[in-house]
RNA sequence: GGAAAAUUAGCUCAGCUGGUUCAGAGCACCUCGUUUACACCGAGGGGGUCGGGGGUUCGAAUCCCUCAUUUUCCA
């Protein structure tokens, strides 16, 4: 034969994805099909595929394909975000290998910098997404940062402001010393820490001897105190009262204040007041009004406020106080101590809370239309387990902070003049008019007095520095790729909005998919998705995260070189039930690439066969079975991805191709050796095979085309290809028959069997006799039995066969001559065996049936069924006690 | 500290409305097999008192309580 006896993915991938692209199988145009849509979760442009992509990315073109093959009008839209805060560090890094120091540069060249880098390195997970078979719309990528979207992220910024819904203000912020930026709540990761908790002493004014102490873990910000704090229902405290204290080394007089706050059981009950560096002081410092020194810079380092240690680092000043406040003898002890720090998800720097003019868009108004939608199910969590913490995420949601201290991003709409005063707007031109109307509330000034006036403020007007969070770019995303924003009453929009189904990691449930939801209602009206799928994460078969630093993360595109894109997606659904992690293993896709290798030969196998058209079929009975046995099948994969259980999917295709077909089936209608087949077995298997393609192709679409192709199956028109073949459709299924198949294939294995422990050849053929007290008609079966089992005759006997090996199948006797005599003693036990087991069994079904309570209770086809069993079991203890007298 | 989820074979997981589709799948393991599509294969096999303990029920892997362990989210 001429095929390979394995199948080589290399030699397929690239000729059919390029063979799908230039036929523009993939491009969706608005038409009269029903549109299935989904908007991809936009990679960071910086990004490389990594484990988690290829899951969400199999998941998501799984999803496509069918649709497609399903005859809606599928449309996949792939694109990446601008990642303010990954591609500036970047870029900062770029230039500094360059020389050149971000600090030195305008804004303008900056950003001429950065794109020049978005185009050169930006979007490599696209291109590899397509390695993967991803069946994206590319003519229909979009960049969260392009002119359009841009667009659209500035002008739902100016429409929440007019709404009220967006306001400046100065808040106590998560800083990111490293990326010098603020970030949001969620992008603030917890961990806990080995600490150290110094005990500090205070000096009473107007002694010399006496002292309070404090414990803090942050002795570098003592210069920053405003106030030391006492419960005033501390007894212990009641002397310090309305006196005031020094701070240590600086000497700055400070007062003792009262407040419940403090916590009299931690630490020394005296709690220093910092308000410009910890959230709880600010809260404090804002009641008992008091002053507001911030000690540090924006990259962490100590400012002449501190004065002492000026420019050391903090943690570097921690170390340097505690010693200087030892030898001051102020420090009366350190002990270890455990608490939570938060640190920047991007730069892992610690965060350090400062206080900051910042943007907000308040949340509770848009929180609840979305979480209604999710509560009333317009929008699916899947699986439904997230609905509580989304639930409890939204109720308590806070103001998100949108200001980014970065130039890499949309620049906020605000603009301030010389005193201060400020507007929001989408242009200068527009900001200078806002600047009029402000000025001329209650006076219309003429014509010239404004052209004079926007003149002459014009110099002076200075847009905000910073830019916006990536995710409020993001969270338009499902609108802003159809231009819903500029332009909602277009086809695009109008067709494919609200969008089907959104596959995502649970991580960025309130990041992302939580705000989507917000922006679908607060800017369309609409919800933006119906089903979002969350998947798990990747982790290695340790349980641990994939991560860089661990190393433990495999190549995915050396996986893919290794085991074919199809085995890895075969791989990568295998074990990941939505919302479950994933332990990954090699050992997955090793097994997906097997599966690919075994249709590889089934399909060797049939485009084998030589027809000789004098044959009659000899495999009716095979063919109705594996018909009805595939619609069973089809009938629960339909339910499945109904259910979005796409692992269930593959495992019950897997099992029906490698099992059924296969196993059964082609064992079951192939010719012996050298021999040829009839001709309506062959074209029946041709159209079985075909069908199974089809299939299959979703989790495989590259050896599924490849085989699609092959003249076996007919010469095919250039635009007849898998991708767009008809994914096949339930039909009828005979229960019965399936269930005397059943019956059938434990015949096959038991006659097996008695073979292999017996130690019988497979070559020898066996003559078996069959004493039938059922309903089931061997007859159609024999010639399947003969085939498989390596049956030489097979007769239907009224009596039992004395001297022959004996198994049941059912309620059906059989019995196999063998050449050497059976084991009586052998054989004797093995009933004995049997018949005690349904002993055992038969008492437990009297027990439950004598049981009065669960005749009166139990269903009536429960009782039923118990009556059932009771008649086999009785039937069957009869026949064997019959065997055992007649040894 | 608060909340949620999980715990079933050596591993990864199914098991829906409590009841013969109830203890199951795939890997892994053991035995046999090179025979003819495939050793990336075929035939057969062993292996679990369903985390522990209580309860509800005629009946519990399934429902409730409790403890233990693990994970995640929030402070």
């Amino acid at each position: 034969m001429s095929i390979a006896t394995k199948y080589n993915p290399q030699e397929t991938e690239e000729k059919w994805y390029s063979y799908w692209l230039e036929k523009r199988f993939f491009h969706s145009e608005p038409d009269e099909r029903e549109p299935y849509t989904i908007v991809i979760p936009p990679p960071n442009v910086t990004g490389v595929l990594h484990m988690g992509h290829m899951l969400n990315n199999t998941i998501q073109d799984v999803l496509v394909r069918k649709a497609r093959m399903q005859g809606k009008n599928a449309c996949w839209v792939p694109g990446t975000d601008h990642a303010s805060i990954a591609t500036e560090a970047k870029v900062v890094a770029m230039l500094k290998e360059k020389g050149i120091n971000k600090k030195d540069i305008s804004r303008e060249e900056f950003l001429k910098y950065a794109w020049e880098w978005k185009e050169k390195y930006g979007g490599i997970i696209l291109e590899q997404l397509k390695k993967l078979g991803a069946s994206c719309d590319w003519d229909r990528t979009r960049f969260t940062m392009e002119e359009d979207l841009s667009e659209a992220v500035i002008d739902s910024f100016i429409h929440l402001y007019k709404k009220g819904w967006i306001y400046r203000g100065v808040r106590m912020i998560n800083w990111d010393p490293a990326g010098k930026t603020a970030v949001s709540d969620e992008e603030v990761i917890r961990k806990e820490v080995n600490q150290k908790l110094y005990y500090i002493k205070y000096l009473i004014s107007g002694t010399t001897d006496q002292f309070l102490t404090i414990a803090t873990t942050r002795p570098e910000t003592i210069m920053a105190d405003s106030a030391i704090c006492i419960n005033p229902n501390d007894e212990r405290f009641a002397h310090l009262k309305g006196k005031k204290v020094f701070v240590p080394l600086v000497n700055h007089e400070i007062p003792v204040i009262e407040d419940e706050y403090v916590d009299i059981e931690f630490g020394t009950g005296c709690l220093k007041v910092t308000p410009a560096h910890d959230l709880n002081d600010y809260e404090l410092g804002i009641k008992h009004n008091l002053p507001v020194t911030d000690i540090l810079n924006d990259d962490g380092t100590l400012n002449e406020l501190a004065v002492i240690l000026v420019g050391e680092d903090r943690f570097v000043a921690r170390k340097k106080i505690a010693k200087m406040l030892e030898e001051a003898g102020h420090l009366e002890k350190v002990e270890d101590y455990k608490s939570q720090v938060g640190f920047s998800e991007r730069t892992d720097a610690a965060i350090e809370p400062k206080l900051s003019m910042q943007w907000f868009v308040k949340m509770k108004e848009m929180a609840q239309p979305a979480l209604d939608d999710v509560l009333n199910g317009e929008v699916n969590l899947i699986p439904n387990k997230f609905e509580n913490t989304y639930r409890h995420w939204m109720e308590n949601v806070r103001d998100w902070n949108i200001s980014r201290q970065l130039w890499w991003g949309q620049r906020i709409p605000a603009w301030y003049d010389d005193k201060g005063n400020w507007v929001v707007a989408k242009t200068k031109d527009e900001a200078l008019e806002e600047f009029w109307k402000k000025k001329n509330l209650d006076q219309i000034g003429a014509e010239t007095d404004k052209v004079g006036f926007k003149h002459q403020l014009s110099g002076f007007v200075k847009q905000d520095e910073d830019v916006m969070d990536t995710w409020f770019s993001s969270w338009l995303w499902p609108i802003s790729v159809f231009d819903g924003f500029k332009n909602p009453e277009n086809k695009d929009f109008n067709y494919y909005y609200p969008t089907n189904d959104l596959v995502t990691a649970p991580e960025i449930l309130f990041f992302w998919v939580a705000r989507m939801i917000m922006a679908g209602r607060e800017f369309t009206g609409k919800k933006p998705f119906t089903n979002v799928y969350l998947t798990g994460i990747v982790r290695d078969k340790l349980g641990r995260k994939m991560s860089k630093s661990l190393g433990n993360s495999p190549d995915p595109i050396g996986l893919i070189d290794k085991y074919g894109a199809d085995g890895v997606r075969v791989g990568m659904l295998m074990s990941s039930p939505a919302g479950n992690d994933l332990m990954f293993d090699e050992a997955y896709c090793e097994q997906g690439r097997n599966f690919a290798n075994k249709i590889w030969n089934a399909f060797r196998l049939v485009k084998g066969w030589e027809v000789d058209e004098n044959l009659e079929n000899a495999n009716q009975q095979a063919m109705v079975w594996f018909e009805n046995r595939f619609n069973e099948a089809l009938t629960d994969i339909e339910a499945d991805f109904k259910q979005y259980r796409l692992s269930e999917a593959l495992t019950t295709t897997y099992k029906l191709v490698w099992d059924d077909f296969c196993a059964w089936y082609l064992e079951m209608v192939k010719p012996a050796y050298q021999q040829p087949i009839d001709a309506a077995t062959k074209q029946a298997t041709i159209q079985y095979f075909e069908r199974v393609l089809r299939l299959l192709h979703p989790f495989m679409p590259f050896l599924t085309e490849e085989l699609y192709h092959d003249e076996l199956f007919g010469t095919r028109s250039e635009l007849d290809c898998c991708i767009v073949a008809a994914y096949p459709v339930v039909e009828s299924v005979d229960a019965a028959l399936l269930k005397e198949a059943e019956l059938i294939k434990g015949l096959v294995s038991e006659i097996r069997n008695v073979r292999n422990t017996r130690q019988i050849s497979p070559k020898e053929a066996l003559p078996l006799s069959i004493k039938v007290n059922s309903e089931v008609n061997y007859k159609n079966w024999l010639n399947i039995v003969y085939k498989l089992a390596n049956v030489s005759e097979a007769k239907l006997v009224e009596d039992k066969v004395t001297g022959a090996a004996s198994f049941m199948v059912g309620k059906d006797e059989f019995f196999i001559q063998l050449s050497e005599n059976v084991d009586l003693a052998a054989e004797k036990e093995r009933l004995t065996k049997e018949l005690e087991y349904l002993q055992g069994f038969l008492k437990s079904v009297d027990a439950k049936l004598g049981n009065e309570r669960f005749v009166q209770n139990a269903k009536p086809e429960i009782i039923a069924n118990e009556r059932n069993k009771k008649a086999d079991a009785e039937s069957k203890i009869a026949t064997i006690k019959e065997s055992l007298a007649g040894l």
